[in-house]
DNA sequence: CAATACTTGATTATATTAGTAAGGTATGCT
DNA sequence: AGCATACCTTACTAATATAATCAAGTATTG
């Protein structure tokens, strides 16, 4: 029951960029020095971000990628969804269920039914902009983009 | 975000020798063939099982597994963190947490914490005697153990 | 036109998980 | 007593998924 580093990536990836764009564009070689994350990975990730309508791309120099929306709009739900296929607990719910054979089967099906939807509840009822206020009352930015 | 089907299995053998047990001993044996799971898979779950204190074993001819406590008492989620280990959703959380160094990673951490809890909450809200009410109104049993 | 930065796909390394195998030990039944 | 049953335990292999790297693009701005 482990997440992906992918997506523990993206989410922290995202925070960054919220907290140090000023509505101008972050590149991604920034995000990548200050958390760390291998540069080309974040590329991947953004790539699918991108495509997932939660982030857009600015080229040429001085480019980087923006939000696609508000922060207030977007959802930590979403941003896992996106890099990393589903939430469910268990492949067989992705797409129709073959009916029941085992007289188990039912019942434990609908425990991770459950469960999955437990999970995408609580992470989508928590958006970029709270995780922003959060972090900055942590860890007061040293300037906040200047010009 | 995927459960290991170990999980699986060891639910669905649980509530498998919670309907077919009659307060005698069921073999690994015959949960194997009902269940379909390899038996030798399931001897590890049952070795796991056991050293939690969820089962206990009968040894010799016409010997197997019960119910350590009784079904009401045998939780979900006891019974996946005894056979894979834990619920939380990254690795950091299951011991002590190093300090937080980068921006983001605080309100991250928290945010998987708060998952982790949920997960757990939720598994440990449904117990075994649930489970085998629900199965055997889902599947009538062919024959209730005569003899 | 050159530097910047996004775009995209392929490939490799590593870790985890699922499953198999094999040999051993305790117990009850005939 | 001894044999069959079924638990007990460790070790190993194969398959899969993930993390990360590499490399060769294309678009845009100054």
């Amino acid at each position: 029951m482990r997440l992906s580093t992918k997506a523990q990536y993206a989410v922290r990836a995202m925070v960054d960029l919220t907290i140090f764009s000023g509505g101008r564009p972050v590149s991604l070689k920034e995000i990548s020095q200050r958390e760390e994350i291998p540069l080309n990975y974040l590329e991947q990730l953004f790539f699918r971000l991108k495509k997932g309508n939660i982030v857009k791309s600015v080229r040429g120099p001085r480019g980087g990628y923006i939000l696609a929306r508000q922060s207030s709009q977007i959802r930590v739900g979403e941003i896992v969804t996106t890099v990393e296929e589903p939430l469910n607990p268990i492949a067989c719910l992705d797409e129709g269920a073959p009916s029941c054979t085992r007289h188990t089967q039912c019942v434990t099906h609908s425990i991770w039914q459950g469960l999955g939807e437990k999970i995408k509840g609580f992470l989508d009822s928590i958006n970029l902009e709270d995780l922003a206020i959060e972090a900055r009352l942590k860890h007061p930015l040293p300037h906040q983009n200047e010009h």
